[in-house]
DNA sequence: CTATGTCCCTGGACCACAAGAGTTG
DNA sequence: GCCAACTCTTGTGGTCCAGGGACAT
């Protein structure tokens, strides 16, 4: 089941939409996050292709197979198994995307698209082939859109290089554009820099309450991680497993020195830091001058960054605010629908509990109980789910 | 404006035990 | 390497309760 779409049912899931927490047949992508301009800055990446439950990171060209880095971990090294020999596999870092790419577009995006065994479904491939990039307002091309933002592709190094065993070797994807954060070990490359170049994104700050809204309580709070995500799909993710923080250094950026004053403030309430389901973030300004995204301790490991759903892809790709227009940053119509469906996300999301296992649950569900606790079979119970009645 | 009391909401703990995961031979 | 047997760990839901925020006095 969990190889399926968790739209249609029908088609093998392809791509994971981390907003959406769902995997996704490439159909059906298309078709969500079409619907509006809010759900086509979801940044999505390929679904792992070993668990089919989280967004994969890196695509093992050896076994042609894109994995998340929990099965990386296990496959590639560092596994309690004491497998050494998938460690030497070359593996290719699978870049993140927004936007309504055509099936060119993956191809550009992910070298090895067509290797995809679902993406070859000639199925798929024709929702996929028939798309025209005209269908998202605004795209010309999707090198223009790349570029302009409304596409999007993102890729994360530093966690390769938290994650990266031994004598494994990565290559880098034919990328269109990097951004994100870097870790310290990648300063030295200015090529990244290059990449890097975040003075396309308006990051002033002029506009933030605009922008920001109701994700701000009247303290300037942050309401949550929600917040920003649903109405940015922006993710964030702390630090590498080394305990170092992902930061933007002011010097990259040239831009972001608007946001600082944004984050520290705002973003310094504790709705940040109480999350259950996702790690400790937090920001703080730093002495350097640079934002820095800070929480994961140096005992977290892969798994903490698939379990906590943040991104293990630091910053991901899509610039955290989208840039704003001049003239109209963010039209009214557009962010009343993005803090009604941060409203909506939030409301379904406090209540709703992702069930791991169906049978446990469906156990749980017939248990006799004690004042909610659980009693041995044959004991005197207050409460059958079976009948809802109580026994005394 | 501050201190105190009350109400309400949130989140964690608790329970038994089958299923899953891991280990051993 | 494979399999069976065994041990250990995990997850499940309803209820209770402590803690904290909001509000009134």
């Amino acid at each position: 089941m969990g190889f399926m779409c968790d739209f249609c049912a029908e088609q093998r899931s392809v791509v994971y939409c981390r907003s959406d927490a769902a995997s996704l047949c490439l159909s059906c992508d298309r078709n969500v996050h079409s619907a509006n301009a809010l759900s086509r800055r979801h940044s999505r990446t390929l679904v792992c292709e070993r668990c089919n439950s989280q967004p994969a990171f890196v695509r093992c060209i050896e076994e042609k197979i894109s994995l998340c880095p929990n099965c990386d971990w296990k496959g590639h090294g560092g596994s309690s198994s004491g497998s050494t020999s998938g460690s030497t596999h070359k593996r290719q870092a699978v870049n993140c995307y927004s936007g309504c790419p055509s099936a060119a577009e993956l191809q550009t995006i992910w070298s090895f698209f067509l290797e995809i065994p679902s993406a070859g479904d000639p199925a798929q491939e024709v929702v996929m082939g028939s798309m025209s990039i005209n269908e998202c307002p605004g795209d010309d091309n999707h090198k223009e859109r790349i570029r302009d933002g409304s596409l999007i592709v993102s890729n994360d190094i530093k966690l390769h290089s938290a994650h990266e065993p031994a004598g494994s070797t990565y290559v880098p994807s034919p990328m269109v554009s990097f951004s994100g954060a870097k870790g310290p070990t990648l300063c030295e490359d200015d090529s990244f820099y290059e990449s890097f170049n975040m003075d396309e994104v308006d990051l002033s700050i002029e506009n933030y309450n605009e922008i920001f809204g109701d994700a701000f309580d009247s303290s300037g709070k942050l309401f949550g991680n929600d917040g920003i995500d649903d109405i940015f799909g922006m993710e964030i993710s702390g630090a590498d497993s080394n305990g170092q923080d992902a930061h933007v250094t002011e010097g990259s950026t040239g831009c972001a020195k608007g946001v600082q004053p944004a984050c520290s403030t705002a973003a310094s309430g504790d709705s940040m830091m109480s999350c259950k389901t996702e790690p400790t973030v937090c920001f703080a300004r730093q002495a350097h001058s640079s934002l820095s995204f800070s929480g994961l301790t140096g005992e977290s490991n892969a798994g903490d960054y698939q379990d906590c759903g943040a991104s293990s892809l630091l910053l991901m790709g899509e610039p955290p605010w989208y840039p704003p227009c001049p003239d109209s940053s963010l039209p009214s119509s557009s962010r009343s629908s993005a803090v009604m469906r941060y409203k909506e996300k939030k409301k379904t999301r406090k209540f709703e509990k992702k069930v791991r296992y169906a049978s446990r649950k469906a156990r749980a569900d017939v248990r006799k109980r004690v004042k909610g606790r659980f009693v041995k079979a044959g004991d005197a119970y207050d409460y059958d789910p079976l009948t809802h009645t109580r026994s005394c």
